[in-house]
DNA sequence: GGCGAATGCATAGATGGTCGATACACGTGA
DNA sequence: TCACGTGTATCGACCATCTATGCATTCGCC
């Protein structure tokens, strides 16, 4: 069906511009996305070993190392030796992740909030709705 | 209101996984994000100058100059002298540009698109109708 | 009509994020 | 103990993007 294609469509290039749009307008606004996105896992799912969190990110598992090296100088987390296999690191968050995780400094969290402020409320509403919605395709893998 | 933050930096994080996982999941699909984006600016604009291009995306200019440059040595687009300032290059989409557009050969909105049959109906429509919204949000700036 | 300031684009150089390939450390099973 | 599989770190490179800069052209003003 064409016409879904399209919506598809725009809405990956709606996606991107928004991100970017996003992007843009956080000046430095601290973590970048990928060590935010590192830091929630973390948040959520509880300690993790390098390679699951590259496959949750999804990133490879290098990217995962550096930026979990980043976090870990930044004292968002620490590495810990897996307690029952020895060849693992456990990364956990830290007091100092879980705050800066918690606090609203994330530049493009702000901006998106301050752009929904001038959608009808009603449509805001929708979108901030649509979150989880979008998690969970982010998380499906393959076919589905 | 703490809640509507956390709603947004989950909405942030969910569209950053998301995308990240949609291009891992688009194997050279053709055609680069940035690449798309100017692509559709300008169907739907019409021939523009490069500046603007870079405002729309949004991009830095010589961002927009580049991607520009890579699309016209494809044949998806050309650079025609503006009729009305010696000083600038209006950027017309070709037909082959138009083509590669419409097809939904895009990787990444193919790959949305099997990932929303794995979706509820009821939900997979609401996301395709945030486009739209997503896309109005991508083009607020300032403090809208 | 001519000259300085401003505008539009192209180029150069640098940075950061990501990846594939590879090397190393550890556990597992015979 | 030894061979093999697994988890992580490192290496080298690539790509996209940015800021700063230079060149060509137009505009404002005298």
């Amino acid at each position: 069906m064409a016409a879904r294609q399209e919506a598809a469509l725009e809405l990956v290039l709606s996606l991107h511009r928004l991100l970017r749009s996003l992007r843009r307008a956080s000046p430095t606004g601290g973590l970048q996305p990928t060590q935010l996105i590192v830091l929630s896992q973390l948040t959520e799912a509880g300690p993790s070993r390098i390679g699951v969190i590259a496959e949750r990110v999804p990133c490879s598992q290098p990217t995962a190392t550096a930026v979990v090296a980043e976090l870990e100088s930044l004292g968002l987390v620490r590495r810990e030796p897996d307690p029952t296999d020895g060849r693992a690191t456990r990364v956990a968050v830290t007091e100092e992740g879980a705050g800066a995780l918690r606090g609203v400094a994330y530049g493009e969290a702000e901006a998106l909030l301050e752009r929904l402020g001038s959608l009808p409320p009603q449509d805001a509403a929708r979108l901030l709705e649509a979150g989880p919605l979008l998690r969970l395709l982010a998380e499906t893998r393959g076919t589905g």
